[in-house]
DNA sequence: TAAATTTGCTAACGAACGTTAGGTTGCTTA
DNA sequence: TAAGCAACCTAACGTTCGTTAGCAAATTTA
């Protein structure tokens, strides 16, 4: 049941994989058509550049994380609730798509303008959904928190690091994690009186 | 009252904070060169190469971790306890050594062999200090998490995002960015029963 | 003051880099 | 069967890379 892919979805895959393990500017294109066994030079029949390739991975998972984002937001619920969703909705990407995650989360920084800068507005229009979470949970009442930008960093940080150790194989699936992930999060962060 | 800086030290202190921003491999010793306003061969009159640099940098700081990890851990205490200070000494190290710590985090991929390897131990090390303290409190009742392993990586990945956005000139002291982080760290994982 | 050390320079090395030009092969479609 | 296209090749380009050699000036030490 493998989806058939074509040469350049193949060669954007296999470069995810070195990006991940090497990083974007320690891998070459010689490294990228040695992995796949073909000529660097071959590569250029698909792609216009070394960089269209990590802008390709980094504005797809742009988009898979906000459209399952925008799913769990369809949602309704409590604050908790919706925040549960919404991790959920991160985890299942990252556990979906470890090697992209990985390229999304710490290589971006090497697009070019105006990549870049994009990248980053969506980054923070992304992070600002789950700010508004923790604010109307604050509002109600739900959520007891110092600081909710520094509540968002937290749980995002908790979130980010998992496709370093994350393995499909592993003994617990992906909705397992999301929702000891959400348990550990949110019961730090609900208020105990009430 | 700044401390007079060898030009071995400047040249490692003006590499950090071109290895964080731009990654090690993205920063050429011509670059390096150019923020100290030297040609590049001048840098080898101080250094062997720019690896050296990074290797530097990264045991510097690993030890600076384990210094602090032991002074907290003479401490004795619950395990929560334990495990808030733990917590404060790796906040302190982080916030005290921003840059630093971000090449020690991210960067350490590109050491060759042997010290890629002996970093990835003495990583492993440090982490198993934090287990030890997580598995010591659920025996005792004072925890209750889904497994050991997976708590002990949530709160580091929690921690270890702190260098991305903390600014010494914010609002919130690293005492108090520690306090709030085992706040919300523990009580998320604290038996409520107890 | 002589010797040693520190700090920097210019010039250049060989290797690796991303990329282009131009051509060949073999499959698919009209 | 002819045309078109996808996929890959060899050869090479200009550039940048980490690094070395050899030398000069300034500063520190004896």
């Amino acid at each position: 049941m493998e989806a058939v892919l074509s040469r350049k979805e193949q060669i954007e895959q296999t470069a995810t994989s070195l990006f991940k393990t090497r990083g974007f500017s320690a891998t070459s294109m010689r490294d990228l058509a040695n992995a796949l066994g073909i000529e660097a030079a071959s590569i250029y029949s698909h792609i216009k550049s070394k960089e269209e390739i990590l802008q390709r991975v980094c504005f797809r998972m742009a988009n898979e994380f906000f459209e399952a984002q925008d799913k769990a937001a369809a949602l309704d619920g409590s604050a908790s609730d919706k925040l549960k969703n919404a991790i959920k909705a991160h985890v299942k990407v990252l556990t979906h798509n470890t090697e992209a995650s990985a390229v999304f989360l710490h290589e971006w920084r090497h697009l070019s303008e105006p990549f870049h800068g994009t990248f980053l507005e969506l980054r923070d229009k992304y992070e600002n959904r789950f700010r508004e979470i923790i604010r109307s949970g604050i509002e109600s009442g739900e959520f007891q928190v110092p600081d909710e930008k520094f509540a968002v960093l937290t749980i995002l940080s908790g979130l980010n690091w998992l496709h370093t150790w994350y393995k499909p194989e592993g003994k617990m699936t992906a909705d397992e994690i999301a929702d000891n992930l959400s348990a550990m999060l949110l019961n730090g962060m609900k208020n105990n009186q009430n």
